[in-house]
Order: structure tokens, then sequence, then C-alpha cells
DNA sequence: GACATCCGTTCGCGTTCCGTAAGGCTCGTG
DNA sequence: CACGAGCCTTACGGAACGCGAACGGATGTC
């Protein structure tokens, strides 16, 4: 099944699957040792490595010493105050923040916010939610900071970041839009994804005509296929949407 | 004439529309008939195909046949315990559930956490409230872009997410239809389903003509059955209705 | 300012798929 | 063995869908 955790910009489209989440670092700050420890063991449930604090000095002692890959932070400590702890955080480093507020009072978020927190949950909170959103927030950190690797396959070179893409070393003269489907399509190969799916996430749309996919669609393949009226790659799921195939047959040469 | 994809909550920094909440299956658990009625057409009126349970045990057999996407859980049950019912319906599946607490004492809430619920509502609760969460966190709780897992059995294999069938590496040609009838019954084999139950789920539809569920089963056996003749994995139940076998002699060779 | 490029939209056409209806067959029961 | 209900098979019409081609506006370039 699908989903999405809250993101605030319109959906992008990453490539970094809940695998490359494993083994992350987190740090949970609490005082109440029950939220603590239920928080603890759904994350480290879903492979993550747990280290806690109690307060908010421990926990930028601890963060100075593990360099955790996120932190998960309680509004209300005793001593240093969650907001200030935040702040404290960001001043030395970039590590991900995850405000556990006391109630969705607007001033609360206002607040984290202004902190540099990256999301923040009411309390009480489900833990299977916080685990969706530290994977989310994390995913969002790695894309920012991972250079964007360049995708190769069957004959296929595409570079995001040059936005050149070249099939046997001869280039493509790709459009904006058609790189951007390419590029999306090829991140996520053997997955059928329906125009409603692609608008949302390759155009970043909300609404729009789904005829619009469609057309591009056809420019693409009329581009990337060796035989445009009958696709071998970029292939009709009927009723459905689009599927990219790699190549079926192993490096489909040219 | 165009086709709009329309995103109705636009509150929501989701990007799951309310459309593809349309048909999602819910389970209704509680012992008040009154509860279980008024809930149940609440939803049902918002697009939600809904199944009843009025105890605990009655509860984990459902949820074992339907594969509901959602549970709302009564937490005072007769027989086995709302929370007992909630930890072992989390133990094989991730199923979301929402819990009905009495009120909401800190126990309760505690309790339900670490039970593994995903939202509460006090009771007595608002039916409007009811469903609104339920979208919540059903929204929540769908991933788009995570490949579901891949159903191998007896020559076959089936990849949801590509939605894609092959019997020993050759693909079998499936509609839409087909391939979602396949995959149900792939993933619930050696169990008996109605044709109306089929229709819920498959179709998710409440009411319609058996027969079309009927006349699939046949077009799906012309192509899985090695003599659709005298089915061998897709068997009828006199009386009661289908069953998918995965492979009686065991990996029914190709 | 003229031109080229890209993008989103529109319309008509051919195809695919789905649901339903009708008739024949099969199985279980009396 | 006969009957009836349940199931299978076939056929068909309509609706939904995808595709191709073309248009007009917006943008950027020379």
């Amino acid at each position: 099944m699908a989903t999405y955790a809250v993101n605030v910009s319109p959906a992008a489209p990453s490539s970094v699957g809940n695998e490359d989440l494993v083994g992350r670092r987190v740090l949970v700050v609490d005082d109440d040792p029950t939220v603590a420890e239920v928080a603890s063991s759904y994350l480290r449930a879903s492979g993550f490595v747990i280290d806690e604090a109690r307060d908010g000095f421990a926990a930028l002692q601890l963060a100075e010493r593990i360099d955790p890959d996120l932190v998960v932070l309680d509004r209300m400590l005793p001593g240093i105050d969650g907001i200030e702890v935040c702040r404290r955080l960001r001043h030395r480093s970039s590590v991900p923040v995850i405000l556990l507020t006391a109630l969705g009072s607007e001033d609360d978020r206002i607040a984290g916010l202004e902190a540099g927190a990256d999301d923040y949950l009411a309390k009480p909170f489900s833990p299977r939610e916080l685990v969706l959103r530290v994977q989310s927030v994390l995913r969002r950190s790695i894309d920012e900071f991972t250079p964007q690797s360049v995708l190769e396959f069957g004959g296929f070179r595409l570079d995001p970041s040059a936005r050149v893409a070249t099939r046997a070393g001869a280039e493509i003269a790709l459009t904006s839009r058609e790189f951007d489907l390419f590029e999306f399509l090829a991140k996520h190969p053997n997955q059928v994804f329906s125009r409603e799916d692609l608008l949302r996430t390759v155009w970043g749309w909300t609404y729009g005509d789904l005829s619009t996919v469609t057309v591009h669609v056809r420019r693409l393949r009329e581009k990337i296929e060796l035989d445009p009226r009958s696709p071998a790659l970029l292939t009709t799921v009927w009723g459905v949407g689009y599927r990219f195939t790699t190549g079926g047959a192993p490096d489909a040469m040219v």
C-alpha cells in the first residue's frame, strides 16, 4: 500500500528507499520514560539505531558525541527548553529535528519552525506516525545532500545535474519536462504510475488535465523508443497508467 | 472532454486525494449494534466499503479473510480485549487501527500506543470526526512509491507494483480487473470466497450483479489454468464460492 | 520585433475492456 | 431418476480509454 508522509513541498520524487534508512542514528529526547521507551522501541523495530537522553543538557552533550542523523525532541524538558535545544543543535550542525509539542497550538508550531525544526508532532502521538515522519524527514535530508547520481541502464545514460541524456554516447535532445519525466521513470523502473501520480510528482500539480501526461509520454516515446508505434520501454498499462522497463532483456543494446 | 484530477482537500498537505480512499475496506468492531451501525453508515456514505464484527474473535477471523485497509476497534469488547486484538492484528499485518476508548484516560492512551494503535477517539464520538480520522490515517498509511512485495508460488510470479504476472518467466497478459482478482486470490490462498466477498473486496462494490464475478473468474481461468475446462488452481466450491490453491500438487509444473 | 521552441489543451478516431443477458450444462437433493 | 438451483459459456453493446494530430499561447532567442 502506498503513502505519503506529510510533505510540505509538493511531492518530491525521492529515490531513497526505506532500506537506505536502516542503521541511521536517531536521538530520542524526552523526560517521560514511558514515551521515550515507546518511541524508541518502534523506531528500533524499523531498523534505526537509537540513543536516548532525558533532558536538554544531556541531549546536547550526546549529540556532540554521537552525531545522530536525526533528533526527536520533546518541547517540554527540564532544564533547557526543547526550543532552545533545537536552536543550539542547529547552531553547529544541520541535523534534522522533529519536535514533540504538547498540543497542536499555533504558538508552539511557529516557535518550533523558527527554531529550525523540520517537522513536529502533537502529543499524544501515534508511534507509527512518528516512524513515518522520521523516515520522511530523513529521506528528504538524504536527498538533499546526496550528490545526484548518474543513471545508467540499457545503453542509456542520464545525468540529472547536467540534465543530459545520451543513448550509446549520442545525446538525445530532451526538453525540460521530458527530462523530468524520463528521470522519474528511470528512477522507479518496473512500477506502474497513474497519470495522477505523474502529474503530482513530475509536474507538482494536485489537479490538472491528465492528457498533459499522455501527450508528454507520447513525445518522450518519440525520442527514446526504437519504434514509437509499439513501445518497448515505456509501455501503457491499460486503465492504470504507464510503466518504464529498463530492459527486460538485460541491456537491450541499441 | 477533458479528464481532471481534482484534489478535494487542498488544506491537507498530503498529496493523496480523497478519491484515492473511495473503495477502501474498513472493518468496524464494536459490540454495541447502535454504535457500529452509526459508524458504518457514515463511513459507507463517504465511500468506504464496510465490514462489521461484534467481538474480538470475530474481528480477527474476519480481518484474516477480507484483509481490510483499516480497522476501527472498540477498546472494550466481550471476549478478547480491544488492546489485545490490536496487538494480534499487528502481529501479522501492518493494518492501521483506530481505537475507540471509553474516555480519554491516560492509561488507555498509553496502553493503546504500546499496542500500536494509530489514532484514538473518545466515546461518545462524533461520526463526522470518525470519518475525518479514518481518512487522515488512511492517507498517511498510503505510501505511493514503496514497491509492494512480489508474490511467488508454483511457477507464477505476481508483481503488484509493476502489475505484471508471469508463469515460468513468460508474461501472462491480464486486464486490469483480472490482475486485481488474481492478486487478491493469490494473497489469500486456500480460502473460499463467495461472489459477494469478491465483489466487495476486489470490485469495491456493496451490491451488484454476481455474474460479473463469474465471468471474470472464467476469463482468469482461461489465462492461468493449464486446462480451463477442469480448473486445478481456481476451483469452484459448489454453493459457496471460489477457492484458489497455490499448487495442490507442489509446484504445479508448467 | 520576428522567429523558433516548448508546453498545455482540444478533438476525433480506433481499440480495449467490462458488465449484462440468455441459454445450456452440472451438481446436489428428494 | 428427475428436478431445480447454481454454475459455465458465449455473445454483444456500450462505455471508457489511449492515441495521434494539430492549434494557440507563452517564453526565450537572435
